[in-house]
RNA sequence: GAUUGAUUAGCUCAGCCGGUAGAGCACUUGCCUUUUAAGCAAGGGGUCCGGGGUUCGAAUCCCCGAUCAAUCACCA
């Protein structure tokens, strides 16, 4: 077997591996494995008198967390997908017989931590008080080749945690194994949605899939990422939202349809932005901006009680309270609030001059609404901490939001912010296919004014519209966001088991027998490759007196005991 | 993209003014029949992120690069 490039703990345990096979033990067995209970269930069901049947005979299987050898007698602890369980070995209960082999060999000798094994047995409490199940009976189901890291904890104090964001990531099934918490938000991100599907469901709503390649990038303003399709050679875009195809459907006479969508955008990465990400869009017909508040807010809280049994819960050091009613502020009144200015019908030059006040940079390109998003975002966004709606947006930020039924200039839109973000966006959906048509010009126009943000015109989707669109209010929330709130994370990547992450660098791959073919002792071909020299063309490049003196060095200084060779003959490998 | 910081054993980390690379856990060997961050004793394990430079001598100082993190910028 060809050790190259392992450390000694994974070459004791491939080694560990051949034993087993020397004993005619698969370590990795074929056969179903009856497991009958979980180690969470043995401890709720426990009872010191009356013990249940079902824990007078348990088989449960897991991964090895850790072990206590003692002479004749072992504990270990094993976790399954529920939780841990202590586990106690016994030479003379797993060998009744005269060979011990199982016990002080296989056990004790050819078992890490990290491997998964399946055993039988019974409940029982230990002298120290821990409910634990002694095993009659084990069963190798997988080697572990890969030392796990070792984390351990006492009275809620964790020692030597595993936190190293980029390995944590990167090895995300090894963050899972090893710390608790983590797997906890991903239970709690699936019942998130599971609570929401439900809410959808119970009220007659469709979920429906619609396109993820789509010919146009439509629906939001964001840059997309491009593929292309060879059979119909033309381009083709991953979504950056789905609204456009869901209203389609809305058209088709389904009057309530939702989709938990992954959306792609092809912009920068950080704690809160990843290139892919999950949004719910629900849209439902005869409703307008104000149904879907009461609505957005009896999902939300139906989602906190659902996870913690309480509206209250605790994000980073503050407190949120997602008990309805959410408080409702117009746009216009937080900016008077934040910035003591009150915009309402206010040219572009005035809005501007504002911006100026406030200290709030600006460019040409920015047009009325973008200008009061440039405010808003700047100087009231952060202040709103407890679930608040955001209403009454300026038509120029909205270009698929029905007017205002009372004033000139807005939109019946909300935002739902929590924690000074935004979590989710709303409309009473623009149906009038005329104006839906010139407010797609308009931000044709704002794009040709240099506003790489504004949308293309989507020709098919104004022809549905044009075949009449119920009156229709929509509404999307960003997942990853809802969960990070939900389950106290910072940070999107602590809510995706597999956030975007750069490409790991390829570490060259080390081998001596290159220098082994071209004559070179193998010890020495060894040194070679330890002291940085990891190819025949970097050896050939190699200063003959400084390599002789590098690889004499690291000789002593490894205390290798090998003979230094000659300077000749490291010459003669060189040019040989 | 900018700034700052980080990168040392399988894991968590120390290593000061440049002078033979350290600890705890994990691992190996021995002792131990209800332990629990098990314990006791002994031992093995390092491309100090990579590449250059300064120096008699670099984990340490300087330069370049890679990656990660935080903050900012960008991002409905």
């Amino acid at each position: 077997m060809d050790h190259t490039g392992l450390s000694e703990q994974e070459i004791l345990r491939r080694e560990a591996l051949v034993k087993l096979n020397e004993l005619s033990i698969d370590a990795y067995p074929a056969a179903e494995y009856p497991v009958n209970i979980y180690s969470t269930d043995i401890l709720a069901q426990f009872k010191d008198e009356n013990m249940p049947d079902k824990l007078k005979a348990v088989c449960i299987a897991g991964r090895i967390m850790s072990r206590r050898i003692m002479g004749n007698a072992s504990f270990a602890e094993l976790q399954d997908s529920k939780g841990r369980i202590q586990v106690y070995f016994k030479r003379d209960d797993i060998c009744p017989g005269d060979d011990k082999t199982m016990y002080n060999v296989v056990f004790k000798r050819l078992l890490d931590i990290g491997d998964i094994i399946g055993v039988k047995g019974y409940a029982f409490r230990t002298q120290v008080g821990e409910i634990s199940v002694h095993v009659t009976e084990f069963t190798v189901l997988s080697k572990s080749l890969r030392p796990l890291p070792i984390v351990k904890e006492k009275d809620g104090q964790v020692y030597d945690a595993f936190t190293d964001p980029e390995m944590r990531y990167r090895q995300r099934y090894v963050d899972l194994i090893v710390n608790p918490q983590v797997r906890d938000a991903f239970v709690k991100r699936t019942k998130i949605i599971n609570t929401m599907r439900e809410f959808f469901n119970n009220q007659g709503y469709l979920e429906v899939e619609t396109p993820i390649l789509q010919p146009i990038a439509g629906g939001a303003a964001a840059r997309p990422f491009i593929t292309h399709h060879n059979a119909l050679n033309i381009p083709l875009y991953l979504r950056i939202a789905n609204e456009l195809y869901l209203k389609r459907l809305i058209v088709g006479g389904f009057d309530g349809v939702y989709e938990f969508a992954k959306d792609f955008r092809n912009e920068g990465m950080d704690r809160t932005h990843n290139p892919e990400f999950t949004v719910l869009e629900i849209y439902v017909a005869y409703k307008d901006y104000k149904w879907m508040m009461n609505f957005t807010e009896e999902m939300v809280e139906k989602v906190a009680l659902a996870l913690h049994n309480t509206t209250k819960l605790k994000l980073g050091d503050k407190e949120i309270d997602f008990k309805r009613p959410f408080k409702r502020v117009t746009m216009y009144d937080a900016i008077k609030k934040y910035t003591g200015y009150d915009i309402g019908g206010k040219s572009e030059d005035e809005l501007r001059q504002i911006c100026q006040e406030l200290g709030i940079e600006t460019d040409k390109a920015m047009g009325k609404g973008k200008l009061i998003d440039e405010i808003f975002g700047e100087k009231c966004e952060s202040n709103f901490i407890q679930p608040t709606f955001i209403i009454d947006y300026p038509v120029e930020m909205s270009p698929l939001t029905k007017k205002h039924r009372e004033v000139e200039g807005l939109t019946e839109r909300f935002e739902l912010f929590v924690n000074g973000k935004e979590l989710a966006n709303a409309y009473s959906e623009l149906n009038d296919p005329i104006d839906q048509r010139e407010r797609f010009e308009d931000q044709m126009r704002l794009s040709a004014k240099g506003d790489d943000e504004a949308m293309f015109i989507d020709k098919d989707f104004l022809k549905a519209l044009e075949y009449g669109m119920p009156p229709t209010s929509g509404m999307g929330i960003g997942i990853d966001r809802l969960t990070m709130v939900m389950t106290d994370n910072v940070s999107i990547q602590d809510v995706l088991f597999f956030p975007q992450m750069r490409p790991e660098k390829k570490l060259e791959e080390i081998d001596e027998s290159v220098f082994v073919e071209i004559g070179i002792d193998e010890d020495w071909a060894k040194v070679l490759v330890k002291t940085g020299i990891h190819s025949v063309k970097a050896l050939k490049e190699a200063n003959p007196n400084k390599l002789h003196q590098t690889i004499c060095g690291y000789n002593k200084k490894s205390q290798l005991g090998l003979t230094n060779p000659s300077q000749e003959q490291v010459k003669g490998w060189i040019e040989n």
